[in-house]
DNA sequence: ATTGACGGGGTTTTT
DNA sequence: CCCCGTCAAT
């Protein structure tokens, strides 16, 4: 820290020179990596170390002190959601709203806009469309047909996943090796992956992996544009370096060689994204690819209770291949990490919405309470539940607003009025509302397309000024057309949202969703709306499409409190209250996937995924697993996760409230002859003792069953839940939130319902009176 | 060109 | 178990 900076001494600061706002907060180490501008920086962020709070003070930095134009600096994040945050936080520290940081953004989003500049080095004009996984496996499927291999052996699905893992590492179709190569329908992997990129270019279109890809092509092959980069780009942050793939770091290390002045966040302890191309040996081998690399350690974290942090550290501590870190908090108290067992996935929803009841007993809000799962199917049961007792709630995750059908189907409606060779949207809609096409005019489209070279648009109107069509055939294509041209020349004048609207009305999509009587048409209307309300903000189509696909995210925002119910992938980079981490047993997490293949390393990775569900409290971590769980309808008896077991005892408090007690837990264990197997084989020194956690659950086993006795109505009538006998399927019902409807299906004590106004609902028998 | 029966497959997914 | 995509039948 050479820097002659001022530094905070005490509260004002050294006489004569005020403590520029961004360092005041800052701790030693922090100040250490903002001040450190020259030279390549590592630094390793724990979390909730304040990373976020030293990223942006660097920034501020550079430009306050006029190192840099914002313009010259390079910032790079993974999710538009850290981009938006960086750049909020950063304006605030500079006073200037505003644009400020043109290239403060994703690798996807920094790239699409270089690759619309340099587009015809790559081969495409700049108006190219991004496509989206769902027309990526459309388009492969039509070239496996096409190259008369069986989709059935070899999906689509595969290619793609191989063709995107290549393009993650940087592989073009001429870069692949034999083994490679053989990866996919016997030794035919290059050429469909060659066809693939071929096709894309004729289409004028680029896939994810190639918004890097491209880029990263362009740099290699033309010198003069990456040195204008490397010219412009006098400091380089990176976010979450520790889940890069090897394109970006090739990408990243082409920009940075010349000036050398990169600074790298993360922390490999949360890198949880190998499986989908991010190496964590790129934050491992920071130092020896930029040789003197500065390292600062941020260990202090402001999140977490000691508690909450002594567990996940010690849990991480099981890990291998890591760099050492030490996390320590000043924060006083707090409660050890809860560990509940319960007896099955339903009683453990119940439990968690008991203790979420609680905490707002408490004056907890549902905005800071959390529920973390392994994989998006544990999500069910918790909902069931919500709607039961009223408890708000959201999923995060699932579908998103753009991936739903019919905001497809307006964007294809978009895209090809955007740009006349989109094939794939024009594809998607041409019978969209129905008009009476079918496959064989597609087909007829397709090969006039081929036989022309033209796009499938321009083809279908020189075919339907043939006769090669019925006559009703021709009519109907060559009116869409006409439409296409009418809306193309009308999105000349028209903000992209009228043209949105108007392009609905005539299509006949809106009337297609009026006329359809089911449940979601009127929940599809408006989310057109919705869009269209999203639109307004654009100016230009082009924009607007652009981040459509790279940058719209779906915060459907609502004003109520809500519990967030969510994956731990979806939860890094996030902190709540309280958190309750669910499902923690053999099979569920880690998965099943994790313990049979990939072997250590996945296991390892599973690991880090509970450290960042653990990390994710500030105050409160209740960890749950169930003796029984119902996996692909079929009821398993599972233990409690290794990493249960692994947490410091000093820091958990075990809480197994058993239904049934001990017994029964012996009885669902013997026939997995001995649960803890696995510990006895990886550390041979338990093989006597076993591990704490197997000693806590057996302990604790029979006393909560008294006093789970000792209190009715809370025995675990979850399992046996009867129905209600005087409700039958037909039966005219009525729900104080839903209205009247009429059962259509009965299971248990859940009732499916087809309700007048709110259309077919879950919900529980209970809640529901008859009418009549 | 829309409907029903089957069979297969079913982690995580920032972009 | 349940959702999906594909196929055969109206």
């Amino acid at each position: 820290m050479s820097d002659n900076l001022p530094l905070p001494s005490g509260r004002g600061g050294t006489p004569g020179d005020q403590v520029p706002a961004y360092a005041a907060m800052l701790n030693p180490p922090q100040r250490e990596a903002v001040l450190t501008t020259e030279g390549p920086v590592l630094m390793l962020a724990g979390a909730g170390t304040g990373k976020t709070a030293a990223l942006t003070a660097r920034l501020a930095h550079l430009v306050a002190t006029r190192r840099a134009w914002p313009s010259e600096i390079l910032c790079v994040t993974f999710t538009n959601k850290a981009a938006r945050e960086m750049r909020e936080r950063v304006a605030r520290h500079l006073g200037s709203p505003g644009e400020g940081m043109p290239w403060l953004g994703t690798f996807h989003s920094i790239c699409a806009k270089m690759l619309r500049r340099h587009a015809e080095l790559a081969g495409l004009q700049s108006n190219y469309t991004i496509i989206d996984t769902d027309d990526q496996i459309r388009l492969l499927k039509q070239l496996i047909s096409q190259s008369d291999l069986d989709e059935k052996r070899w999906p689509a699905r595969q290619l793609a996943g191989l063709i995107d893992r290549w393009k993650n590492r940087g592989l073009n179709p001429a870069d692949l090796d034999a083994v490679e190569n053989e990866a996919y329908a016997n030794g035919r992997g290059q050429a469909m992956y060659q066809l693939y990129q071929d096709r894309l270019k004729s289409l004028n279109a680029c896939d994810f992996g190639d918004l890097m890809l491209h880029v990263l092509n362009i740099f290699r092959a033309h010198k003069d544009v990456l040195a204008e980069y490397q010219q412009r780009f006098k400091y380089i942050l990176v976010d979450e370096y520790q889940d890069t793939n090897a394109v970006q770091y090739l990408w990243l290390r082409l920009l940075a060689q010349e000036r050398k002045n990169i600074c790298v966040v993360g922390d490999d302890d949360q890198s949880i994204y190998s499986w989908r191309g991010a190496e964590v040996a790129n934050i491992l081998r920071f130092e020896k690819d930029f040789p003197g690399a500065h390292v600062v350690r941020l260990e202090q974290n402001y999140r977490s209770t000691p508690h909450i942090l002594g567990a996940a550290s010690g849990l991480i501590r099981a890990n291998s291949e890591r760099h050492e870190k030490t996390l320590w908090t000043e924060m006083p108290g707090g409660d050890k990490v809860r560990v509940i067992g319960v007896w099955d996935g339903p009683e453990e929803a119940r439990r968690v919405s008991e203790e979420i009841e609680r905490l707002e007993r408490e004056g907890a809000s549902l905005d800071g309470i959390a529920i973390l799962v392994r994989a998006q199917y544990q999500t069910r049961e918790f909902e069931d539940r919500f709607i039961q007792t009223g408890i708000n709630y959201r999923i995060i995750g699932g579908f998103r607003f753009y991936e739903r059908a019919e905001i497809r189907d307006a964007l294809a409606y978009l895209r090809v009025i955007a740009q006349p060779q989109d094939d794939l949207a024009f594809e998607r809609i041409y019978n969209q509302p129905k008009r009476g096409l079918g496959a064989k005019t597609l087909e007829k489209m397709h090969g006039h397309a081929r036989a022309t070279g033209l796009p499938l648009a321009a083809a279908s109107l020189q075919l339907a000024d043939s006769d090669e069509l019925p006559r009703r055939a021709a009519n109907t294509i060559g009116g869409l057309l006409r439409q296409f041209l009418a809306w193309r020349e009308a999105a000349e004048t028209m903000t992209p949202a009228d043209l949105l609207r108007l392009v609905l009305d005539e299509s006949g999509y809106n009337d297609m969703l009026a006329a359809d009587r089911s449940a979601e048409a009127a929940g599809r209307a408006e989310n057109l709306s919705e869009l269209a309300r999203a639109m307004e903000e654009y100016e230009t189509l082009g924009d607007f499409l652009e981040h459509v696909s790279l940058v719209m995210d779906s915060d459907g925002r609502e004003d109520e409190e809500t519990v967030t119910i969510m994956t731990i992938h979806a939860a890094k980079g996030l902190e709540f209250d309280n958190v309750f981490c669910v499902g923690w047993e053999e099979g569920v997490f880690p998965s099943q996937r994790a313990i049979d293949e990939g072997g250590l390393a996945s296991l390892e990775e599973e690991r880090r995924l509970a450290y960042v569900a653990i990390t994710r409290a500030r105050r409160s971590c209740t960890i749950m697993h169930a003796a029984n769980r119902r996996i692909y309808g079929q009821w398993t008896s599972s233990i409690p996760s290794r990493f249960i077991e692994e947490l410091p005892e000093e820091h958990v408090d075990q809480q197994t409230t058993m239904t049934g007690g001990a017994s029964l837990w012996r009885a669902n264990w013997s026939e997995n002859e001995d649960p803890f197997a696995h510990v006895a084989q990886n550390r041979p020194e338990r093989a006597q003792a076993r591990g704490p956690g197997w000693q806590r659950a057996v302990e604790t086993g029979y006393e909560t069953r008294q006093k789970r006795l000792a209190e009715p109505g809370r025995s675990a009538a979850s399992f046996a839940a009867k129905p209600r006998s005087d409700i039958a399927i037909g039966a005219m019902v009525s729900h104080a939130k839903f209205g009247t409807g009429c059962v259509i299906d009965q299971e248990g004590n859940k009732l499916t319902i087809q309700f007048e106004e709110a259309g077919e609902k879950r919900v529980i028998d209970s809640f529901v009176t008859v009418v009549e």
